[in-house]
Parts: structure tokens; sequence; C-alpha cells
DNA sequence: GATCGTCGACCGAACGTCCGTTCGGTCAAC
DNA sequence: GTTGACCGAACGGACGTTCGGTCGACGATC
């Protein structure tokens, strides 16, 4: 069982001592895993975590109900393992982006564009995260917060050097504007639909833009100004 | 039950024709529900829709579990009278608030005033709202997706005016600017403390302030301007 | 190289619980 | 005597979980 394996779970590469015959099986027990969690991040997406039965998973992911509880020792520990693997994805993925980059502003940039297109290429993941968090309690909670805290902080980080180097006199409230961009970028699995929609790219710039300049944007109020001093 | 009388769920006020013995019955029966609904809506917001069972909405509101059925023929259509009358008072707060006021920006000022006073007002019911959109099917969603898309429209309205007036050559797309506006707004049930954070006019404020001139602002660049000029 | 015991992967069938809903009724007010 | 508000008790189904077992692969033993 998942649980009593912990310090397999994110560590799929493993050291070359191992037999070879041994490291096939943790593949297609791993590859199984993988798949079954998959499948359950998708119906759990579609229908939310108290519709999405164990039945249900289990017909999708072409095992029996009984085999489903092979991986995991319950329902709560499912949605606990999809949640800590795309949080933690998610973070590890936005630290090695912003490896090198100093300037904060573009430190702002990659952040947004990091989140959008991960959010892009993992809308199920990314909604099951967003939509479903208090479908935790206790342990697994406390433990998923950990590591959206993290994820906070970096941003908050960020955005307080953006305030603090280029509009040391902002009187917007450091948390606030955090929790705006987070509003931005969280809601986005409630209406972005990538057929119609622009690119992530695209739409990460967009939100980079208003977050930083806002809708009137700071070349019209260049503009202003030039128009006012002339 | 509440499905057969359609045409008195959102008229309170009756005319003055009836009896005031039916007036005084009506009253209790209407207080009645809207307590059964208050106290549905504050345990769906804690513990969600499907956590939220009936027999614990009967036992909180003092009311045997067959006694609820007596107000609704369903679960789901409780849910849906929570978020259509929701809904309907949003958007006619809204209405109302705008009333007169003809500028753009100050229309975009109401408007996330209004929402956020709203918001602040009555927590449980827009977390419901904004949470639990999905758990309603068929009928009952598109229904409320029809308030919604006015209330989409009027600000989608709003945004494009601002733009055109203030800001004719900003590249951000309408509906993009829209949504965005919508996460900062919807987002505020998951993390807004009213013991901790600044008050629901304060709040709306720096929203007003992030999404016309971001959180670099407009003096700054005039600042910028100024000096370059200097 | 055949035999045997072990173990991990997996399954069918059930168990107990909780849920939304309904049925048949009571009782006060008119 | 009718009606509207309300209730206790039950119904049927769905759910998460568990139990007891099968089966093939494998290492050890002869």
């Amino acid at each position: 069982m998942i649980n009593k394996k912990p310090e397999r779970m994110f560590e799929p590469d493993q050291p070359a001592a191992a037999e070879n015959r041994t490291s096939e099986l943790r593949e297609t027990y791993d590859d199984r895993l993988n798949h079954i969690l998959a499948v359950a991040t998708t119906l759990i997406a579609q229908s939310g975590y108290e519709r999405a039965s164990m039945r249900a998973v289990a017909k999708e992911a072409g095992i029996s109900l009984a085999g489903i509880y092979h991986y995991f020792d319950s329902k709560e520990k499912m949605l606990f393992l999809i949640q800590f693997r795309t949080f933690n994805s998610l973070l590890g993925n936005l630290r090695e982006k912003l490896h090198g980059v100093e300037e904060p502003v573009e430190q702002l940039r990659v952040m947004v564009r990091a989140h959008v297109c991960y959010f892009a290429a993992n809308m199920p993941a990314l909604k099951v995260c967003s939509h479903e968090l208090e479908s935790l309690a206790g342990p697994a909670y406390e433990q998923t917060r950990l590591i959206r805290r993290q994820y906070y902080e970096l941003s908050r980080d960020i955005v307080t050097r953006v305030l603090d180097v280029h509009a040391p006199d902002c009187a917007i409230d450091r948390h606030v504007a955090t929790m705006a961009l987070f509003g931005m970028l969280n809601w986005l699995y409630r209406w972005y639909n990538p057929a119609k929609d622009r690119s992530p790219a695209g739409l990460a710039n967009q939100i980079i833009e208003m977050f930083l300049n806002g809708v009137l944007g700071p070349k019209v109020e260049e503009d202003r100004v030039e128009r006012a001093a002339s």
C-alpha cells in the first residue's frame, strides 16, 4: 500500500543497484498507480470528489473495485496523493523556472507564465487542487497546506519585491495583491477553454500586463502626462 | 411545495388585498422557509453540497427530516433556490447601485464596491454560489446560468466601456479582463477573513486600484515620465 | 529440473452505513 | 370536515471498505 512506502512516492528513479526484475515490476506497479491516479483526477475534476465514486474510478481504470485498495488504503488518501503530487510538481516547476532570474518584475513574469502553462497542461489536476482543497481534513489537509504555504510565500515575496523596487509608495497591501493574483490564476479553471481562448502564453501575458499596469496601462498614462505637458 | 408556487418565491410583498390571517400565515411560512434556507446555506458553505445532509439541515433548523420536504421537493431544488435568490439579489443590488451613474470608471468602482460589500455581508451564500455551481444540472443549472450571464454581460460592458473610453489602444481582451476581475472577486471566499483583513470598502478600493492601474500604479509611471523629462 | 511454499497483484461478493426520499398518519385551525 | 403544517418510521439504493480467496511468478529444496 502506498502509505507504507512513502519514501518511494516521489522518487520514481531508483538506484541502479536494484535487480532488473524488481525494477520492471516496480515500473508496472508505478505505471498502474499513475494510471489510476490520472483516471481519478479526470473523474474528480468532472464530477467532484464526493460524486466520483471508487466504483467509477475502478471501471474507468480497468481494475476491480477491491483492486484499487491495493494502491491506496482509502479514497481520501487517493485525493491526498493527487493534490500532494500536483502541488509539489507545481512548486518544483516554479523554483526551477525561477533559477537564475533576479529582477523582481521578470520573476513575476516567470511565475505567472509558469503557472498558466502548468495549468493549461494539467487542467484536471489543477481543478482538483483548486476546487477540492476542503475535501481533505486533518493531517492530510495540513500537509498540503504546508506546500501551498510555500508556494504562497514564494509568490508573495516576488510581489513584495516588485512593489518595493518599482513602486515603493504604492498603498496596495502585499497580501491582498498576492491573493488577487492567485484569484485571477485559480479562477481560470472555471472559464478557460483551450479550444476557444488564446494560447496559454498569450493569456499569461495579458494577466501579467493587467497585474502590473492594470487595464488602463502605463502607456496611456504616459500619453496623458505627455499631452498635459505639451 | 415551493415548486408549485414559483410566482411567490421572489415577491415577498403581496398586495394589501389579502386577508390579515392569510398574510400572517404566509409570513410564518416564508419565515420558516427563509430560516431553513439560511441554515442550509451555512451548512453547505461549511461542508459542501454533497456532505451537507438533509438530516443535518433538519436538525440544525429545528424541524423533522420529513418536514423539510414540505418546503422543497428535493435537495437539488433547495440548492437551486439558494443560488437563484442570491444571484438575483446580487444582480438587483448591482443594477440599483448603478442607477444614475454614467461615467464608465465610476460604474466600475460601483460594481466592485457593490460586489465586495454584498460578499462581506453574505459570505456563506456567495461561497455556495461560487463553489457549488456545478452541483446543479439540467434546467436548474441553465436557469442560474442565465442570471449569471446577465451579471457577466453587465460587468463586461462596463469593462469594455472603461477600456474604449480611457485606453482605446489597450491590447487586453475584454473577456479576459472581465474574467480576471471575476477571479479576484470570486476567489475572496477562499481567503477573506473579516476579523483580520481590512474592511470590505477598503478591500474594494484596493481591487479597483489594482484592476485599473495595476500594482505599479499610474503615479509611478507619471513620476518616471516626469523624471525622464526633467 | 521437478516440487513446494511464499508472496504480491488482484478479484467477486459481501457488510454496514448513510443518504434522499416517501408513506401513512397526527393535530390544531378554520 | 377539510386543509395545511408537520412528524416517525421506513424504503431502496449507493457508497466506502473489507474478507476470503485465486493465480501466476519466484526462490529454495530435493
